[in-house]
DNA sequence: TATGAATGAGGCTTCATTCAT
DNA sequence: GATGAATGAAGCCTCATTCAT
């Protein structure tokens, strides 16, 4: 999240690979997981059938390689949105940072949002089951939490967040708004103005840990 | 034969899908939908494997039929909170009934849910992908976001609710917080304290769209 | 064949029974044996799911019933014709005989044939596997081919019908040809103009079997 | 490893799909299609039963491919036969053609008929039924009899066959007995002596369409 | 490196039949 | 006499995966 110079796993893949993974995030945004074939997705790329399970060993090594590469997306984006507002994530008010990094997440769900983001909501509603099968995103939406609530308890160090909520606590609404309000938007494109909703949440944000909010 | 198997034979149909709806909830909640056979879900309820097609016509068929009754649990479980609070939902402030719902619907994820909600959640989850194949679920959840949205727009009649936020976006807001956060607390049982976060999606509806807080 | 007044296994048959009964050669003409279910079968009769087997005892025995019924029309047709002509089969020239069978039995493939008849031909089309599992309709075949047989040879006594051709041989072909352009009547209906093939089957009867005709 | 198992990845597939062929003909020709199954055709090819679908992507794939196969067959036997008459299509007499091509088409049911003319045979008879799912074998037999047709009209041309009868009506009767005959050869094999069937049918043909016959 | 033939497992569905009512 | 709930079998098809090429 640093060091810039660092090139990510996702540079390094070949062109192949690349290929491989854009038509999987594809045809999972629109069939799901378990009706997204190998076949499908060797079909996709313009490669063989075979490729898939040739560069990603499986079906579980693709998903899970998709899990990843969906993390480091989302954590990028944030990033650069942070760094658009002139600021840097040590610099302003860790409620600001909260609601922007809410309202960036949800932008990309306001028009067409790209097949990698769509995948990642998908494979995020394919982990509900108890048993799910998909150990890559529940570790990767471990983290995300564990990052969330270190800025919630960054925020109530420097006062912009109230100080009588655990962070953890703070962390998993904020994740829990997020992504159902992103799944929601994914699902159901007529319910209500995709912007508004967006703004809506960043306004919840801060208005329910914004440090002047005891209730 | 004797007394106790005199049964009429609606008796016994009706017993018998109710054992199927339940076994199929209850593998859904712990598999998924497409990792829950018809074979396993007759197997779970004691009956032979060609049950599930025979009373529901097809596994779409079941999966309908759940979704239906999901819907109607979460209802009736809204309406009996409700009346616990020694109240109805016409008189009491809508911004209250909001927060009463949502906090009824995560209540029941704070500790074992029954299977039941669960596979609501789960069913939820895969609605996602954009081809999804679950119309009635996605039924039930628009009549959901439709019930809501009322609400809120006779909580700016009734002057609990602030004004300036559509009705429509801000039922979006309500649905995917509970949604997100009872998906969250059903995946990760170990991220925060679910009755912490539970009151915390409480306050959260309060306080955004409460009259007071125009932001 | 020759005694009126002795009712057919048809005439005792209760209501139940033969509303079954059309039901199912309705559905076969239709849909052949195979994809004919029981359970359409009395769907189609308007009765239940169980009257078939409860009524024949099981699929075979009603298709061996309808195989019964199929030959007991066609004979009572045939010997209809021959009265209709004014003659009896014991007077007429054996010659105009043959061509007044196989004449008569086309004449119902020439518009809407009813499905009793087209039952059977779909039943016919069922035994050309060797291991036909339809006993009852190839000993039905067996018997019309017998009673040709008859016929040819009767027509060379009476010096109808040429004396250098073995009679079953004869019957083969006359019974090949009924059945076979039957048959394509039935499934092409825009081949040819049918009234014309029936015309021309009954003088290639007389033209090969004819006295006359040596070659 | 050893030289003779160097084979093209194209000769194993069109091997694999030949015996497979064979396999289902033999079956059809035992059996008929409905109780044929894709398991049972892999296990006699030698094969895994996966393998039919893999080929031929679905049971009708394959019967239509089985049809078409059968078409190729009969017209190539037909070429054959005429050619060893020291004649060509061209210069003989079509009534001639005709009664050679039944008598052709005859022989093979004369003795042990190879199982892709039986199923040929048991795949008419499939077709029977109105709804019948085969347009494979429907297609097939339009256009044996378009092909017949043209050569009855060739033969009113050439002065070797009657002008009095429509060319689809001839060739209607002429198929119906081709067929209907090679059926019941293949049904009862004692009902009388083949080649003598096989006989009368060439000259049946003969006396019915012959110029000299007109009635 | 890349292809596709081949396999065994498993899922959904339909069916004939039996049995309690 | 008549119904329909229940069952076990079987079929078609799709899939992930392995292995020759």
């Amino acid at each position: 999240m640093t060091a810039p110079a660092r090139r990510t796993q996702a540079e390094r893949r070949s062109a192949s690979e690349r290929a491989l993974l854009r038509a999987a995030a594809e045809l999972i945004a629109e069939r799901g997981i378990e009706r997204t074939s190998l076949r499908s997705i060797g079909a996709r790329a313009g490669a063989s059938r075979a490729m898939p399970a040739y560069h990603f060993g499986s079906k579980d090594g693709l998903i899970a390689q998709l899990a990843r590469q969906g993390h480091e997306l989302t954590m990028a984006a944030t990033a650069d949105a942070v760094a658009r507002d002139e600021h840097d994530l040590e610099s302003m008010p860790m409620l600001d940072a909260l609601s922007t990094i809410i309202e960036t997440y949800l932008e990309v769900f306001t028009g067409d949002a790209p097949p990698e983001e769509r995948a990642v909501v998908v494979m995020w509603g394919a982990t509900f089951p108890s048993e799910s099968p998909l150990p890559a995103m529940v570790d990767s939406d471990r983290n995300t939490h564990r990052e969330l609530t270190e800025i919630v308890r960054l925020g109530q160090d420097d006062g912009s967040v109230r100080r009588d909520v655990d962070a953890a606590v703070g962390a998993t609404m904020v994740m829990g708004l997020a992504r159902g309000v992103a799944a929601l938007l994914l699902t159901h494109d007529d319910l209500a103005d995709a912007r508004a909703v967006r703004a809506l949440a960043g306004e919840t944000i801060r208005a329910a840990l914004g440090v002047e909010q005891t209730d």
